[in-house]
DNA sequence: AAACAATAAATGTCTGACATATGAAAATCG
DNA sequence: CGATTTTCATATGTCAGACATTTATTGTTT
């Protein structure tokens, strides 16, 4: 692991990498130790600041974590499911939000991922699953809630369909393009008539998920689709035209 | 924008937490320069070393870029789709390798969510997509391949076929579902006979992009994946077997 | 033996300094 | 006057040293 003081790259990042590869490689495994501080200091002849730099990196993307004390240092990081998760749902999030990915082509996307679940999850989920979903739908025909609510509950519906394949990358992968959907989402207002509307289609594919009825699951959610996508064009169109008066 | 100097967490933790969160709240917008490190340091009331290791964490997640010199500074970074899957495609890896994910769960998950691009990608696919499929297809058949070689051509045919759908939110989440299987499928030697099989459920899938046959694309993927189990299960119990020998 | 105190090792933070890159203004030259 | 070069101001990048804080270990006392 060396590096070159004279490239145009900052020190930091290049010490970053060459521990990152090496976590990459297997050449550290999880829980070892790294050297600490000042021992990287004299093995890549650089002062600290640069090595905490480096460090600081690592432990923004999850790969290593520090403890203070005695016997403490930079650990190699089990990266667990919930941390990669979270990671990917902001940056899947800022990455629709900041290169206006139009509302079809996100929703497109999530529900052909969605249906890839649906043979797994209506064969497989079990009853806590199913219990979950019906409690989202419960929640979602509650007259008193706030629009951020009820499209929260869309995801945790969404989420408890795909949990149901019982495949943890499955539920990973998924998990970022159902949760950055939702600030599109919200950019909707629902009316109660097509909360209504949401609400029958999600018994829909409950009822169908109870029968493990796969076909209807994903029939039932290319519906959802087409619909969600009608709602959203006249939500849009409206507001358009709100505009227009406006002026 | 506050901090709280007595909480447990460490300050660049909560600096950096406080601007990624305007960031992500819009806040910030794209391209925006941020206040410099002194203006920072004035705002938080903290060290420079402080506010560069947040702004390194920033960094480390694409969320900033910075630029030394007379008008550089930090500037709210426009997440691109190829930053994100680069950082996606490691996490992914990283988090198969690391919780010793089997090789049927992460095979489920990756065929299920091609299978989910299949009806788009059979329809739009333009002349260049499959032009893309055939080419690494001719690659996979040549004879002196390497088997690091054979699974990177693999890799680039299967993404041809997602890219095939024309929808960047869906070609950014399965490259880390695909890309992150590859380490796995590496651990597999193939023989010759294993990779005409392949090779020829390749050439099926292809027909029937061609054809726009979005059912027979499908029908080939279950048939691909029903046999790259099949292999690599037999490929385990020779590694098995051959352990037991050498004790 | 248990409780407590001192110690040592590590990371976290602050300060000040210098190195380096870079844009803009000022000075110089044809 | 216009083009080129120099200078300068402003950033970030790096270093060194100090002190603060946390924590496991070790030693001491009761």
């Amino acid at each position: 692991m060396k590096i070159d003081p004279h490239s145009p790259a900052d020190l930091s990042v290049q010490i970053a990498s060459a521990i990152r590869d090496a976590i990459v490689a297997g050449d550290l495994i999880v829980d070892e130790r790294l050297p600490s501080e000042a021992e990287l200091c004299a093995q890549f002849n650089v002062g600290r600041t640069t090595v905490r730099e480096a460090l600081k990196r690592l432990a923004a993307q999850s790969l290593i974590r520090t403890q203070r004390g005695a016997a403490g240092g930079a650990f190699v990081n089990r990266l667990s499911f919930e941390e990669a998760q979270a990671q990917q749902i902001t940056t899947s999030t800022l990455l629709l939000s900041m290169n206006a990915v139009s509302f079809d082509t996100a929703c497109e996307a999530r529900f052909a991922l969605e249906r890839a679940c649906a043979p797994l999850s209506a064969q497989r989920r079990s009853a806590d699953h199913l219990a979950a979903m019906r409690a989202e739908i419960h929640r979602q025909a509650q007259p008193g809630l706030t629009d951020e609510s009820f499209c929260a509950s869309d995801v945790a519906f969404h989420r408890a369909l795909v949990d149901g394949a019982g495949n943890p990358v499955l539920s990973y992968q998924l998990a970022g393009a159902v949760e950055a959907m939702q600030p599109l989402m919200n950019m909707i207002t629902f009316t109660a008539r097509d909360r209504a509307l949401i609400v029958e289609m999600h018994e829909e594919i409950a009822d169908a998920m109870e029968r493990h009825d796969s076909p209807a699951v994903e029939e039932g959610l290319t519906r959802l689709e087409r619909e969600t996508r009608a709602l959203a064009m006249k939500a849009l169109a409206e507001r358009a035209a709100r505009k227009q008066r406006a002026h």
